[in-house]
DNA sequence: CATGAATGAGCTTTCATTCAT
DNA sequence: CATGAATGAAAGCTCATTCAT
């Protein structure tokens, strides 16, 4: 009585996921309700928590597919020979093709996340996983000599994740400045700049830190 | 004797805003109710409308707040004489000292913004008020030679806006590697390495953008 | 210290009372609050209070007010020497000059007699007193004969009271036909028609009561 | 077996607008709230949503409600071969059986009216519809020659379902004078009178109105 | 697998009324 | 005489969730 279960289950709660992700991109995590979705979805509620258990499990289960889908997005990135290269060209593909018209759950997420633990701690997988992603691509490119030896690639790898982020919530509203071939540019000059290799080493702590560039200031003037 | 009020009133009006403030930042303005406001500022439910005429308004104005303590952080880095190190350092301070303390409701505010018209309006105005400020830094410095002139003062403004609030939301939630001294060292590395003025020109279009940093690295190398 | 109380403080509630009654009038008795009537007549809550013990007391004067003012201009017309052409005039020149401009309370202080005991009592009390008035005025038409002296002055009095609310309610809404010439006069066409003595006697009960008409109209024709 | 729906769907609101009207008879349409619609009805607020999407659709529908049978008890008068025998009749017999146990909404619909503007629409609608219905009976009246053709049938028929209102608020006190025998015949008299064809004309304006009574009473003196 | 009836707690907001000044 | 701060109960309504069918 119930042998095509598997395929149709999941082929149904994939279904659900979509149309949950269109609703709280509108609405918010909040603002969306079960009934919205279920309208939306063509179905009852009875029987939407007939795959799933509650709101929370949908949310969360929206925000793994989203760590799936950027992981996925940044592995891909691995089989590039020149790493920097295809990051950077990553950058630019993804804002000018994907980003105006899938704008993004993240801003929820991060909100949803500093009162959900569950929430919270899916998040920081991600985060963590993408910058592991990140610190071993610049490792491997610190090997080939195409990234600066003297920058700690964990760091980095942090900071550029939030950076991709930044980047992120800039196109979503609509900036046309922001979203041209030169912003796009702009973009990969400040990434170039800070992973190329420098002539002059970098400082060990802040005070210093703060001194450097003010050197290559003072010589480039 | 019957007018004390513009006083009175006005405090009042304050102590309800930071409660607020508090109970959104721990639970999200959604998640928060007015119930749980006046419940943490001990007063009842109809009081409480007698200062602020619905929620939204609240809202409304813990945002306006927000915008005009950015602006004037801002405003005081404009005194400085060298804008690019006052920058930097202001980052790094702000990021040790206030925001452990301070986690901020930015990520409230955007992720209301996509749904509510009147907080979207104040958020593009607050982002388009930091700009504008900036970008008129870079613009000083390019005059004093400080900043790479072929770096266009308005897009790079809007980048890093969007970098500051960025690592502002992802890295809050203690994230020790991100809040190190080491950390902030590696941002001010970022943002230098950025704007320093350059030996080698910048590039006009995508092409040469993706590639010019190769050359660099080569030639490094 | 209080000299002038008595004048003063009756003058006020006057005004009080005049200002609540076009607040009831726009939004009804549960619809005005005590807040707006506050507002318009530019005073505190708590000083209203003063004035008034409660809402209900305004309401219950305002019903009486209102009474008496239809009380006082019956008792006009008790001094005409023709009551019926009085009364018909009345209807004529109430209709005409006051009702456009001033709309009654009567709907709300029926509605809420419904479930106000002491509202109700107060209609009660007033629509006796009108229907006393007015089977007054028909007994003196009858013993001069302008009246027919088969009508039960007590009945009929009941009868033309009704109506007279009636037709204020229904056409109160920019009724053009009914506020027009030929409407009023048609009104009073029925109001004559009824109280004018017959050659044909009343019958006693419902069946010839039926009857009696139709025989009057195949006499007629 | 799903859709056994619109059949109890419907049930179940009728039943609700039973409730309801019992409850706003009570307590009014401000006065009742609609917890108490729900414990009368033993539902929750939550399930009477499921079926009126907001306490003014209740009222909305109760109205409409209301012209249907109204509307429909005039249409059957339509079929009797004498239609103001017919309509005195319906009086008599309406005040008698009906209208004690069934006191009206007509007093909160009217209120409601004055500041509800979609009330107020379908209270015109209702009214007009009944005008139009009444004019039509005169009209044949006055081909038969039951009717005096001298009366301008809309302008009575307006007169009419005021009078007919009349009646219903008079009779909502429970007024033991009206509601008797004699009262109902004197009613009757009261519509016969006005609308059996007279051998005197009808005046054209308001000045000879006034007058032509006063003429018909002299004779009769 | 699918429905939608049903729940009940909780939300934002209003309001008549009181009280300290 | 006058203010407006303060109360708290209740209003209309929403929503995640459960359950009988």
């Amino acid at each position: 009585m119930r042998k095509l279960d598997p395929i149709k289950h999941e082929a149904k709660r994939r279904q659900i996921l979509e149309v949950a992700e269109r609703c709280f991109l509108r609405d918010g995590f909040r603002g969306a309700s079960i009934s919205d979705i279920c309208a939306e979805a063509r179905m009852s509620p009875g029987h939407l928590y007939h795959y799933f258990k509650s709101k929370e499990v949908i949310i969360r289960e929206l925000v793994e597919l989203h760590l799936q889908r950027v992981a996925s997005r940044f592995a891909q990135m691995a089989e590039k020979p020149d790493v920097l290269e295809a990051f950077l060209d990553e950058i630019g593909i993804w804002r000018t093709t994907k980003l105006k018209r899938n704008p993004t759950l993240i801003h929820e997420v991060v909100a949803e996340a500093s009162r959900n633990p569950a929430i919270a701690e899916t998040l920081r997988r991600r985060i963590q996983a993408l910058r592991d992603m990140l610190a071993g691509f610049l490792r491997e490119g610190q090997e080939r000599g195409q990234i600066d030896p003297q920058i700690d690639p964990d760091l980095a790898a942090a900071v550029l994740v939030s950076l991709v982020d930044a980047i992120d919530s800039l196109a979503a509203k609509d900036d046309e400045k922001f979203n041209s071939a030169e912003g796009i540019d702009l973009l990969k000059t400040l990434f170039a700049r800070f992973l190329t290799p420098q002539a002059v080493g970098l400082p060990k702590r802040a005070g210093p830190a703060a001194r450097q560039p003010r050197d290559t200031l003072e010589t480039a003037t």
